[in-house]
DNA sequence: TAAACAAGTTTATGATATAAACCAAATTTT
DNA sequence: AAAATTTGGTTTATATCATAAACTTGTTTA
C-alpha cells in the first residue's frame, strides 16, 4: 500500500537541495543557500548527511583567494530522490 | 521557489492517515493501523496530533463491548492536505 | 589596524518519530 | 472459575532531527 520514504530525503531542506542538484547539475552553497532560504548553518549540516550518504559529491576549491564549496549530485542520488518521488505517489496520488 | 511543507503533514505516518482519511472517509483505529503498518503506540500519537490540530475528528464509541476510535478527516484536514500536495510540487516536478 | 564581511562549521536546543512498556477490559483456554 | 491471551488502545522513554545561534578563519574596506 504506501511504500516507505527515505528518512534521508524526506526533509524539506535536504529535498530543496537534491530537487535543484537534479536540475542544475552542480551548484555552490551559496547558490543553494540563497535559493532554499536556508541559513548557512542549517545548509552545511544537511550537505553534510547528503554528501555522507553519497547521494552528493562536494568539492572545495577556492574562487581566488576565498573557499568554495561546490556540490553535484551522484548517480546514487539521481536514483533516491526517483525512488522517493515514485514512493511518495503512493500517498499523494487522486 | 519552494514552498513550505506543513510539518504535521510531512510525516510518513500522519501523511498516510491523512491520504486513507481523504479516500474512505471514515475509518476506525484498528483499519489504520492495519493499512499503515504502524505499530498501536505510534499510531495513537499520531492521531492525537491530527486532531488536535482539527485536521481530523476523533469519535470513541463502544462496539458491543470494546471501544472503538473513529476518525473521520474535516474540512481543514483536506484543506491542508491539498495545500501539502500542491506545495509538494515545487519540490518534485521535473 | 580595526571594523565589517564572506563562507562556512560547530554546538546547543527543542521538536519529532518511533517503539517499548503499560493498562483495562474482554475473550479464550485449561 | 482461574489463568492466560487477546484486543484496543495510552503513556513513557529514547534516539534522531531540524534548526538557529554562536563561532572560526580568512578577506576586504575604512
Amino acid at each position: 500500500m504506501f511504500k516507505s520514504l527515505d528518512p534521508l530525503l524526506h526533509s524539506q531542506l535536504r529535498l530543496a537541495v537534491i530537487s535543484l542538484l537534479i536540475s542544475v547539475e552542480e551548484a555552490d552553497f551559496v547558490y543553494l543557500r540563497e535559493q532554499t532560504g536556508a541559513t548557512a548553518g542549517n545548509l552545511s549540516v544537511q550537505i553534510d548527511k547528503l554528501n555522507e550518504a553519497g547521494y552528493i559529491q562536494v568539492t572545495k576549491t577556492f574562487q581566488g583567494k576565498m573557499p568554495r564549496t561546490v556540490c553535484k549530485i551522484t548517480d546514487k542520488g539521481i536514483n533516491a530522490f526517483d525512488e522517493y518521488v515514485k514512493n511518495l505517489q503512493t500517498y499523494i496520488k487522486k
